[in-house]
RNA sequence: GCGGGAGUAGCUCAGUUGGUUAGAGCGUCGCCCUGUCACGGCGAAGGUCGCGGGUUCGAGCCCCGUCUCUCGCGCCA
């Protein structure tokens, strides 16, 4: 695991005479021993010896030992305190005896010798321990969430995240961006996830709607003249939770930039990412320069348009090899249909049939019908597996230099159509990377993914659908639209991914009305709905809209990937649960008659 | 909406092929303990085994249904 815990320093804070704190508990050294000091805290761990007892006393600076004897006038008070109790302790600063210095902690080499205790508010029977670092079930951390976030990781996480958001604020002012705010409250638009609405009482059967994200109010900043927006931007959307997705909120550190091309977009993004990874990545590697790999490349080499990098494993096309052979699955298959390829995945240091055996089970579990591979190993000429047979040395061999394999090593293959089993041929590259362990896990490896397609095809209601943001500028302008097959149209539309995590997309904006209008009209939409859908923005675009572009990577993915967190939740402070449910406040939460009236709204519940 | 996993004490978990009174650690409560930092020792309380139904002489365990949490798919330009 990266390091995690985020340093706290601690304030000074100069009164004895302060009602509750002289210093933190993260603060006292052996430099102020013989003071008189006073702390107030979390009873975070009780020694009782009997005739004698330690506090371990907690905030957010850090943990301080209390040692009480006997004699102490505050010994009646500690032997009732318990964990998570909130007190005050007045006493003096003492060395620890020689021998019983702690390394581990930074006030490690000090104890207060506690004359009085002051019990400011006691606690319950903890459903939650804040003692220790077990995993506790995610009801229970999220109801009791104020108990969960005086955990160590967690809270070093929290204050992690913000941290971070400090540092992308602070770089993207220095590249002379402006932050800018921009309403909570708007309209619907058919981006593409549900929206949130919420119900106009002026209005009655109007709603707003929550904005998925300031797209087009970061675009109308641009054509109203400035030059370089930013925002820390909230995000609504009404879709099912995954563990790197919170359902219904997020954030992102949202950007556009006017008069920029693509690449003054990357220049401008990438050094704020880079110097984001490094500040906070805990000493692991950054790719230097972010290659750009095209969105057809991507699928190609890594069954993917989110590749991990740190995978080494690059796929290839072996259709020739096959063409005409001896093993008659894939030679059939590709006689059939032009369309069909074989792809290959290299098992550097796979070569044993016991893995081979443990890919292939693995790949009909996931409900493939198998995964075909030949191997090489010591002693043996040619290679082995059943495969190896049917296509025989001469095409063996061939694919061993193409793949630059060696013996001990092995290739995987599927076969068929790649747009139907690239997303398998993906994991299957992925779990072969995992169970050889050659992913380099102390890196952080950047690319941009370039060139996605404008458009893309819909089998199910037969026509041709924006593939992605329907505001992206296409490759060849008006030209490209009228001329070419609208599927081998590119867009100037981008990802940036991060250790195989999508961080971002972004796109050089569509800012011609009429390259917008052909554009929207072979996704078949005709003019009339740009202007309903899109009304301002479209009317904006009459008026002298400058070239423009941007981006907005995911605040708290890029978080979870310096706090090297699986789950977005251990990121956010207080998250809802995957049904969408906030269980510390009980939200979402039924409208008062009253409040439904006045918002002109009569329920329809399901039965 | 669909599929996988989980649900036993306040918390983390064990529980054999279906067989006596369902166990452990932490926590709680009581007693003992002067150098601990996962303190230690002795004792006690604490359970509708998620819920409902079924099979059986007998169910924490088997079957059916259902609820909750979680991971994934769909969805997320």
């Amino acid at each position: 695991m990266a390091p995690c815990a985020f340093p706290r320093k601690s304030r000074d804070i100069p009164a004895m005479t302060h009602a509750y704190r002289s210093h933190t508990c993260g603060q006292l050294r052996i430099d102020h021993k013989g003071q008189d000091i006073r702390l107030s805290g979390w009873v975070h761990r009780v020694r009782d010896h009997g005739g004698l007892l330690f506090i371990d006393l907690r905030d957010h600076y850090g943990l301080t030992q209390i040692v009480i004897d006997p004699a102490s006038p505050a010994f009646k008070a500690a032997e009732k305190v318990r964990s998570e109790w909130v007190i005050r302790v007045d006493g003096k600063v003492q060395p620890r005896p020689a021998g019983t210095e702690n390394s581990e902690l930074p006030t490690g080499l000090i104890e207060i010798a506690a004359s009085e205790i002051t019990v400011h508010s006691e606690a319950r029977e903890l459903p939650l321990p804040v003692f220790g670092d077990t995993e506790y079930p995610e009801d229970i951390r999220l109801k009791y969430r104020f108990l969960d976030l005086r955990r160590d990781r967690i809270h070093g996480n929290i204050m992690k995240r913000g941290a971070i958001i400090d540092s992308l604020r602070r770089r993207m002012k220095e590249q002379g961006f402006f932050e800018f705010q921009t309403p909570i409250l708007t309209a619907s638009s058919p981006e593409g996830a549900r929206d949130y609405l919420v119900p106009s009482r002026v209005h009655p059967g109007k709603f707003y709607a929550l904005p998925q994200a300031p797209q087009q109010f970061k675009q109308l900043l641009m054509m109203s003249g400035f030059d370089r927006y930013f925002q820390i931007a909230p995000c609504f959307r009404d879709e099912d939770a995954r563990a790197d997705r919170s359902p219904g909120e997020f954030y992102q550190l949202d950007i556009e930039m006017s008069f920029v091309t693509q690449q003054d977009v990357f220049d401008a993004v990438e050094p704020v990412l880079r110097g984001v990874f490094e500040e906070f990545g805990g000493g692991y590697s950054v790719t230097p320069k972010f290659p750009m790999i095209a969105f057809r490349d991507s699928v190609r080499w890594y069954g993917t348009d989110k590749p991990d990098l740190r995978n080494p494993i690059k796929m290839q096309n072996v259709t020739e090899h096959f063409r005409g052979s001896g093993f008659k699955v894939f030679a059939g298959m590709i006689a059939a249909d032009p369309k069909v390829e074989v792809w290959a995945i290299p098992a550097p240091k796979g070569g044993s049939r016991a893995f081979c055996d443990r890919m292939n089970s693995w790949a009909q579990q996931q409900g493939q019908p198998g995964l075909g591979y030949v191997f090489w190993r010591d002693g043996e000429e040619g290679a082995a597996g059943p495969i190896a047979k049917n296509i025989g040395l001469e095409r063996t061999e061939a694919i061993k230099s193409q793949l630059a394999l060696e013996t001990g090593d092995a290739a995987f293959f599927v076969a068929g159509v790649p747009a139907k089993f690239y997303k398998f041929a993906g994991e299957a590259r992925t779990k072969v990377g995992q169970d050889l362990d050659i992913i380099a896990n102390d890196r952080f490896d950047f690319c941009w993914i370039v060139d996605f397609p404008m458009y893309e095809w819909n089998e199910d209601d037969k026509k041709v659908d924006f593939s992605h943001n329907p505001f992206s500028m296409p490759q060849g302008g008006l030209e490209a639209l009228e001329s070419k097959d609208p599927l081998d149209i590119l867009a100037y539309q981008y990802d940036i991914v991060c250790n195989g995590v999508e961080l971002s997309s972004g796109a050089i904006r569509n800012h011609r009305p009429d390259v917008m209008k052909k554009a929207f009209e072979i996704a078949g939409y005709a003019e009339e709905v740009l202007l309903e859908k899109f009304g301002g923005m479209y009317r904006a675009f009459q008026y002298g809209a400058p070239p423009h572009g941007g981006i907005a990577p995911g605040v708290d993915r890029i978080v979870m990937l310096l706090c090297n967190e699986p789950n977005i939740r251990e990121v956010v402070p207080f998250p809802m649960n995957q049904q969408a449910e906030d269980l510390l406040m009980g939200a979402p939460s039924e409208a008062t008659p009253k409040q439904l009236r006045e918002l002109h709204i009569r329920l329809n519940l399901p039965e």
